[in-house]
DNA sequence: AGTTGCCCCTGCGCGC
DNA sequence: TGCGCGCAGGGGCAAC
């Protein structure tokens, strides 16, 4: 479950199931969620068991889950990675990758990726986060993140606006759906070049994505399917307050243009092509 | 150095 | 029914 609020979601879920319960056993049922963790799976495994979970972290779409003081373990649930939370005895999943179960014997952690492109590993905390991943810049809910310098740096990229949101090493947590739904917002084309933006736009955007974002947040997150739940397999509500991303043929919800869909990035862009007119257009038209 | 593309996987819905 | 194709909430890394 990708982007920030459905990870975040996630996060939630294991703060409150999972926090200071002792690793019992560990299976890793399938190398390749594990291909991060570089010692291998077994080792991955014998090192958890009989530590104690802390308080589940979450920077962008990355979360841990801290063993004392200066290691963790990292997840990341890709495009199909699920963290949940399942009663002992409950039938495996087809995709069930990793299972972890606790010294209380209540319920039991599973890790469950259909494309297996998340994964989880064990990681050395530096100050505080996971060292393979301090490239990965804050993201716009996490207090500490700082608008000018974000703005200035978007500002000073010569890719595309929308490459420039998914850049997590920019702005954290921001996906194919609400990177479309923040430009829906701000009324940007998504392949306006950083360097055309003026510092209104700019601005303007970061607030979209943050508002979007803590929107979906508030209400469980995006689901259109079983893939996207929290850990005890609830969806979120989000998907109907959506304004781009997917409604391709549909209506724009400020001016009833159909809205567009292009191939970009081996993935799509929604938008509407009036609302959110490209680089040229858009200096016609203020002229 | 910054930017762009390709590829890793599995499953589903579509048109032929 | 079956098969091939395109598509899916991500990201690392090689190649310009």
């Amino acid at each position: 479950m990708p982007e920030l609020p459905e990870v975040e979601v996630v996060r939630r879920g294991l703060e409150r199931w999972t926090a200071g319960r002792t690793v019992a056993a560990v299976e890793a049922l399938h190398p390749r969620a594990i291909r991060r963790h570089v010692a291998g799976p077994d080792d991955f495994a014998a090192r958890l068991v009989g530590r104690t979970l802390g308080v589940a972290q979450r920077r962008g779409k990355y979360l841990w889950v801290p063993l004392g003081e200066d290691e963790a373990v990292l997840g990341h649930l890709g495009m199909s990675g699920q963290l949940l939370i399942q009663p002992i005895g409950a039938p495996d999943e087809k995709h069930l990758r990793v299972r972890i179960t606790f010294t209380d014997d209540g319920p039991e952690l599973r890790f469950v990726d259909q494309r297996t492109f998340g994964g989880l590993s064990l990681e050395a905390l530096k100050d505080g986060v996971p060292a393979t991943i301090v490239h990965i810049a804050r993201d716009p809910l996490d207090p500490e993140f700082q608008d000018a310098k974000f703005v200035a740096a978007l500002r000073a990229k010569n890719t595309g606006v929308k490459r420039a949101l998914l850049d997590q090493s920019l702005i954290s947590g921001v996906g194919n759906i609400y990177a479309d739904e923040a430009l829906w917002r701000a009324r940007l084309h998504f392949d306006r070049p950083g360097t055309s933006l003026t510092l209104p736009e700019a601005k303007r955007l970061l607030t979209a994505a943050r508002e979007v974002m803590a929107e979906a947040l508030a209400v469980g997150g995006t689901s259109f399917d079983a893939l996207y739940v929290n850990v005890n397999g609830e969806s979120g509500y989000f998907s109907r307050s959506l304004n781009a991303y997917g409604r391709a043929g549909q209506p724009c919800g400020r001016c009833a243009t159909l809205i567009t869909r292009v191939a970009f990035m081996n993935r799509s862009s929604y938008f509407c092509p009036r609302c959110q007119k490209a680089a040229g257009q858009n200096l016609v038209a203020r002229s």
